[in-house]
DNA sequence: GTAGTCATGTAAGACGTTACATGATTCT
DNA sequence: AGAATCATGTAACGTCTTACATGACTAC
């Protein structure tokens, strides 16, 4: 539901081709929303029938043709009342804690063989937002409100991954307690 | 793909009903991983035909019958495989972010509201997961092991909660300098 | 009486991923 | 010569949500 939404705020910024898009949603969207070409062609196709947005056709002699679209006002007005909706907290799925839920059969030095892997992931992600890399949040913004709205966003990603590298760090360094030993409950 | 390994890992700890199943999704679970009923039975359907699960059927006179579930021994298999696969960060999709990068267009003040409703959100969740109630991390763990798996995977939740929500205030206290007040960018 | 728990399922639709498909131009 | 960029789309499949459907027993 919010992906129209999403596309909807980068067309009506400027007027832009599913390519575009597509590239939004692989660089600085690319953390708290994703899409692929597939998804986007369609929905494109559905917003136009619903009005929000226009096609203008573009012919190129070197390049591709192509379709700029153009958010209508209709559209605008669907992405302002949407903006507006409450939002709950989203659910998560998360792999790895469903692995960890049921890991007790593993031995302790494989569990944190994984824990570990999942950490230089998280290492790799953080390491890209904090780099000029990521000031790919798309760099047209008009207002200051705009610019720091943008730099909220990234904060919550940084300090979301933060968070759970440092919740990887602790959970290893408690598991080692694990290793080679067998402690029974309640032992006091 | 994780559902069918987070349901088999129930049934294997104690053989149990799609009801059942329902119930743990609902409660301890819930926040790293969700389902419905619908998509809970038609999982055992796959279940069982793939044979990583055998039906038991029970006659109850003043309860409906049932269907309890055990897991077989390819059931334990594939799950003991999938356990150490590795794992990709989870892709988060994020309705309040995409929110937030067009609130532009609102007046500061209804930024704020919306900020402020989802940290109440924050809190609520945050709440229960501290109180004794969240002590629904099943709590026939066998090993001390798993009762530390447990306790860990619950902490990952209260800790990207906590960081998000620290996040939402500090947004806030900074959007609090646009109330009113037209910034233009580089003012020194 | 009315809501909740126990217990099971089906059907339709929304949303998402992966694979298939094409083809010129530009960069290495 | 091979890979990347530009540019569009379709088809099949997998996953998830919402609504429809039933019915007895129990607690307030």
């Amino acid at each position: 539901m919010s992906l129209k939404f999403a596309m909807l705020g980068f067309i009506d910024m400027k007027p832009m081709t599913g390519y575009d898009l597509k590239k939004m949603f692989e660089t600085s969207v690319n953390f708290y929303w994703s899409a692929t070409h597939s998804q986007i062609y369609r929905t494109l196709d559905e917003m136009k029938k619903d009005e929000w947005i226009m096609e203008e056709f573009i012919y190129q002699k070197d390049l591709p043709n192509k379709k700029v679209f153009h958010a209508t006002e209709r559209g605008k007005e669907a992405l302002y009342n949407w903006i507006m909706e409450p939002s709950e907290i989203p659910p998560i799925r998360h792999k790895l804690l469903v692995q960890l839920s049921w890991a007790d059969r593993l031995p302790t030095e494989e569990i944190i063989k994984q824990l570990n892997q999942y950490g230089e992931k998280l290492e790799e992600r953080l390491a890209l937002y904090d780099s000029d890399e990521q000031q790919k949040m798309p760099n047209w913004s008009r207002t200051a409100k705009e610019k720091f709205l943008w730099e909220s966003i990234l904060k919550n990603g940084i300090s979301t991954y933060q968070a759970e590298l440092n919740w990887i760090r602790s959970t290893i360094k408690g598991l080692k307690n694990f290793v080679n030993k067998d402690i029974p409950i309640d032992k006091k």
